[in-house]
DNA sequence: TTTGTAGTTGAATGTTTAGTCAAATAAATG
DNA sequence: CATTTATTTGACTAAACATTCAACTACAAA
């Protein structure tokens, strides 16, 4: 079965972080081959443009991440520690990243959709996938909440759109601003949203 | 005083709509040139590079949007009020926008604002600064509709920070899906957060 | 150990892009 | 009308970039 690798690896890894430590039109195929350390030879054996290679990396980071949100929206956790839990992990998470990366990033699919949306179709259709899934983990932990009579919310899908795009607006501010201190009350916001009394939204 | 021209003009309103449509890093100043019907020495006498051309572009798209936002938050108009038009003219103009272009293209700036960031620090601070501008029009209203008792938010800056983040994820949201329904209640996530009761919200 | 297969390489290609410049042109002013 | 000043032009260079390919290499199974 020939020569092995784990090339391909390489170069979705160093897509995914150059595209997001700067962005889709900045990233070459030069850069992305030197950070992988790959020759472009190599490059065009596995991928044949720059957007293929994203989309791939796309997936791969999207299912990557899959567990953890599995993890945080588990149906065993009161739907609005999920909602809740989900925040802190956001906030964390960002905050290793500047830590790592000396900036906030922001969310990867929201500010690459907003980047390529009119340019790259197929980018464009996986990363509005992606945002719906996102936004179905949000839509059944609130379904829940309505039903335990925590929260008032005959539309959960269209609840669930609002709070995601107020998620990411606030993820896309904190990467603009390069200032993870926007994201430290993300859970007000919602809350507030979903009217949530200050009792019912309280930390166990 | 020598020749006049309106070339410096045209290349301002040339590389706004190229950006907003495609974005910064598919905009060449080639196409620019191309758009704006000036020649590549043309473009060198007036700017030194794109994102000098791109930053007095943001700064002259500010100036002329700031009338509108002037009448729109106007303090003869009841604070609630403000809002809603707000998003009522942002509505209206997203959907001129997408029959005009065949594509909803969002806020300019913020979708600029999140895909230079980490890269252009001069134009990054003008959009700051302009996302900060906007967030004080919001700030102003709802200082004003907490005096009149309407909503409580003793915090106005930071109210109006979450509902500005929610207002331009929508806007992004839109135009990433391209579809302007998106935005059809807008105010009803912003009343939402500012714990408006449905008969105060009520139109007038 | 041979052979098929998967992956690697570097050099070469043509194209797009940013950036420069000296000469030409058009308007305004004296 | 002559001169100054602002603007335009097109042709040029050099670098960055995407893309191709034939020869080469490492591994695995037969």
């Amino acid at each position: 079965m020939g020569r092995v690798s784990d090339a391909k690896e390489r170069l979705m890894n160093a897509v995914s972080e150059l595209i997001w430590s700067g962005s889709y039109g900045s990233t070459t195929i030069d850069h992305i081959c030197e950070k992988a350390g790959v020759k472009k030879g190599s490059f065009y054996y596995f991928f044949d443009s720059k957007s293929e290679l994203a989309a791939e990396a796309l997936e791969a980071g999207w299912k990557s991440k899959q567990a953890e949100l599995d993890r945080i929206f588990s149906p065993m956790v009161p739907p609005l520690d999920r909602i809740r839990k989900y925040c802190e992990f956001s906030y964390k998470f960002q905050r290793e990243i500047k830590e790592q990366y000396g900036r906030v990033l922001g969310c990867p699919q929201f500010t690459l959709g907003s980047e390529i949306c009119t340019q790259e179709d197929r980018l464009q259709k996986k990363i509005q996938e992606i945002l719906d899934y996102k936004r179905k983990y949000l839509e059944s932990a609130i379904r829940d909440a309505h039903a335990a009579g925590l929260i008032k919310a005959p539309d959960p899908a269209h609840k669930a759109g609002m709070i995601l795009a107020y998620y990411e607006g606030l993820l896309t501010q904190a990467r603009i601003q390069n200032d993870v201190d926007v994201l430290r009350d993300t859970v007000g916001g919602i809350f507030a949203m979903l009217g949530v009394k200050e009792t019912e939204g309280a930390v166990a």
